[in-house]
RNA sequence: GCCAAUGUAGCUCAGUGGUAGAGCAACGGUUUCGUAAACCGUCGGUCGUCGGUUCAAUCCCGACCAUUGGCUCCA
């Protein structure tokens, strides 16, 4: 689903925060939703529950043997698992919402009934439960399964509406007719209950508002937000490519146009962490399986790397001076899906005073991550991918302030982004997880959780904090922004590590003569590359601001008379890094004017006989038109200031 | 990974069991032009890949690859 896909938050247990390796996740499923959570559904959730069971009615009506199982509200909508024979396709929408129509219209009540454990299991098997009426020899095999799984002493109910009878908890609208405006919106497959090993379901969506005003609203910002698909825009503005074939899926290829975007990503990044005091290292993109044994990645990140390469020396069986290489002797080597450990390593390289910490390792650090194919999705999901990473080793003293700055560096990147809605989600320990999802070492779990709280309190942060959610390793923040349009993103994690230091030994030699674990501070505030450029893409719909527009200026003369002044001021511009050029084809103004506005180029000036004589430009800026004619000199000097001030 | 949809020129998209079509882009020419499309012409496709059915497949069937949507926000 459209829909779906666009507000759905990107998971981030895998991509971001994945720093540390995770335990496996819980074999527990999350509790089931009491009767007193479900009768807190709003007023607009009721109504799209409702809606699900008024489409269900209407698929009924075409297909009278379809099997329900589950129909509840979604964050933008509803839907409804049926099994069917039949593949229900967009073409089927037509008829369903016509019958949906008919079912409103005919304002049935939404009545509740209250029924034995006993009478519900009848129903269910007359196929009566889900269904307009009995169905012999077609039981209501879903809802046979949700019955079982009702705690006995909990009320069972029914909503009915007209012949549709539903085994549900409810709460719904009071009629049909109180249905405001819906829509179908996609169909999808989903497995009963969520298990693989369950038959697999037509997962229809719909969405429904109070009013049609309220859809069409919806729909116009679903309309926009295609619009400023990341993948659309990049494909538009020559930003990357994505080559499955030879470089290989969730593998983006870098056009000239998009590196731009890359580097002045990175050139804002080096000067922020230079400014704050961090260093610059570089490591390569390979390490011996040792490494992440060590770190402890092996085995439980394992099925996210790329499987390890056998390599052998020269003269080994095997070894690089054959064509055997890859053979089965030798050292295994893992393509990185995290810097740190190489970090770590360099911190280990040399012996470390408390008077050399804090230590800011920083680096824009490519890591290749085997994400399973169906999680991929354009650059906001991918296999290679290059972080702006950093570690702080510090001590326990200098944590808060450390930590502080981390915070400071975010809020002045959401300034130059212009990003107005955040929040910082910070994950806590749960005790009960101590020893086994979270290492064992109750009181730094507290000592630091609180430090972290009260950095954030001190500094002002929107936050929220959830329990039982850390990694590892240490408490983590996930950052949330929300983009121009409001969908919401996770950009980036910071994390808290009070135990992978010690494993790979790391010690600082303090001025009472013994030797301490640092602490760590994993930071990456503008994420990664790929995921901050579509991130970007979209907030912005690709119309950067001057400092990051891959195209800045292009000048364009009336005639050819005005060539040589036309291209003075390009070299001018070029002398002093503007990425401006000259353009003077055989196309008439207006058509050289087109196509610089579909370039998105952020200034278009137009040089014709009058301002070559008034030494002037005329000023063009994408998207908000002529400008007026200005002196020349003025212009570029504003030009320059606004690239060099990072003006939104 | 699993299920589904999609895959025709660089892009947007038509189309048919019988030699593949448009617009834009590109290229060549004419035009030298004042703020969102000047004109003429040319080039461009193994119709995702492989296999099957057929006298004949881009079209029908199958497998594979890729992309996209979804894969508990539970009666």
């Amino acid at each position: 689903m459209q829909a779906g896909a666009w507000y759905a938050p990107l998971r981030d247990d895998t991509f971001m925060s994945a720093d540390h390796p995770q335990p496996p996740p819980p074999a527990t499923l999350p509790e089931r939703k009491t009767l007193d959570q479900r009768n807190a559904m709003s007023e607009l959730e009721r109504l799209r529950h409702s809606c699900a069971h008024v489409m269900a009615t209407a698929i009924l009506r075409l297909w009278p043997e379809a099997q329900f199982a589950a129909g509840p509200p979604v964050e933008n909508g509803f839907y409804y698992d049926v099994d069917l024979g039949h593949r229900i396709t967009p073409d089927d929408f037509p008829a369903i919402e016509a019958e949906m129509k008919r079912e409103i219209k005919a304002n049935h009540v939404f009545e509740k009934r209250v029924v034995s454990r006993e009478q519900a299991v009848r129903d269910a098997q007359s196929g009566r439960l889900g269904g307009l009426g009995e169905r012999p020899g077609n039981p209501s095999r879903y809802k046979l399964g949700n019955l079982a799984e009702i705690p006995e002493g909990e009320p069972i109910s029914y909503y009915r509406n007209g012949d549709f009878l539903d085994l549900c908890a409810g709460p719904h609208v009071g009629r049909t007719g109180n249905l405001g405006a819906f829509k179908l919106t996609a169909v999808a497959s989903a497995y009963y209950k969520g298990d693989e090993a369950n038959p697999q379901l037509q997962r229809i969506y719909g969405t429904a508002f109070k009013t049609r005003t309220q859809l069409e609203e919806w729909l116009r910002m679903q309309e926009e937000a295609r619009k400023r698909d990341h993948r659309k825009i990049g494909a538009e503005m020559r930003l990357f490519i994505l080559d499955p074939d030879y470089t290989g899926p969730g593998m983006p290829l870098w056009l000239p146009k998009g590196t731009v975007l890359v580097e002045e990503l990175e050139k804002l990044a080096k000067e922020t962490e230079f400014a704050a005091g961090y260093v610059r290292v570089r490591t390569p993109h390979l390490a011996k399986e040792k490494m992440y044994v060590t770190s402890g990645h092996l085995p439980y990140y394992a099925e996210s790397m790329f499987p390890p390469m056998q390599v052998a020396e020269e003269g080994e069986p095997g070894g690089a001076d054959g064509a055997s290489r890859g053979a089965v002797q030798g050292d295994r080597y893992y393509l990185k899906a995290m810097n740190c450990p190489h970090h770590h390593r360099i911190f280990a390289a040399e012996p470390r005073s408390y008077r050399d910490l804090p230590l800011r390792l920083a680096e824009y650090g490519c890591c290749y991550r085997y994400e399973q194919s169906g999680e991929l999705f354009g650059l906001m999901r991918v296999r290679s991918l290059n972080m702006n990473d950093a570690h702080i080793y510090c001590t326990e003293d200098q944590f808060a302030d450390e930590f502080r700055a981390v915070n400071d560096m975010y809020l002045k990147y959401f300034k130059v982004f212009g990003l107005e809605k955040y929040q910082m989600r910070f994950s806590t320990h749960g005790k009960e997880g101590l020893g086994r999802k979270y290492v064992g070492e109750p009181e730094l779990w507290l000592k630091t959780e609180a430090m972290v709280r009260r950095v954030l309190q001190d500094s002002g942060i929107n936050y929220v904090e959830v329990a039982n959610e850390a990694a590892f390793y240490g408490p983590k923040i996930d950052v949330q922004v929300w983009s121009a349009i409001g969908r919401e993103f996770t950009i980036a994690t910071n994390q808290v590590d009070f135990a992978v230091p010690a494993r790979f030994g790391l010690v600082y030699h303090d001025r009472d003569n013994t030797d301490k674990t640092p602490l760590c501070i994993h930071r990456a505030p503008l994420g990664t590359h790929e995921r901050f450029i579509g991130f970007l893409i979209e907030h912005y719909a690709g119309n950067f601001p001057l400092w990051l527009a891959p195209d800045q200026v292009r000048v364009l003369p009336v005639t050819e008379a005005q060539l040589e002044y036309a291209r003075g001021i390009v070299e001018e511009l070029r002398a002093h890094q503007v990425r401006a050029e000259l353009e003077y084809s055989n196309d008439k103004l207006q058509g050289r004017i087109l196509r610089a506005e579909e370039a998105r180029v952020h200034h278009i000036l137009v040089v014709g006989q009058r301002e070559q004589e008034a030494g002037a430009v005329a000023v063009r800026i994408h998207g908000h038109g002529h400008q007026g004619v200005r002196p020349r000199a003025e212009v570029v000097s504003e030009i320059l200031a606004a690239i060099r001030e990072r003006r939104a």
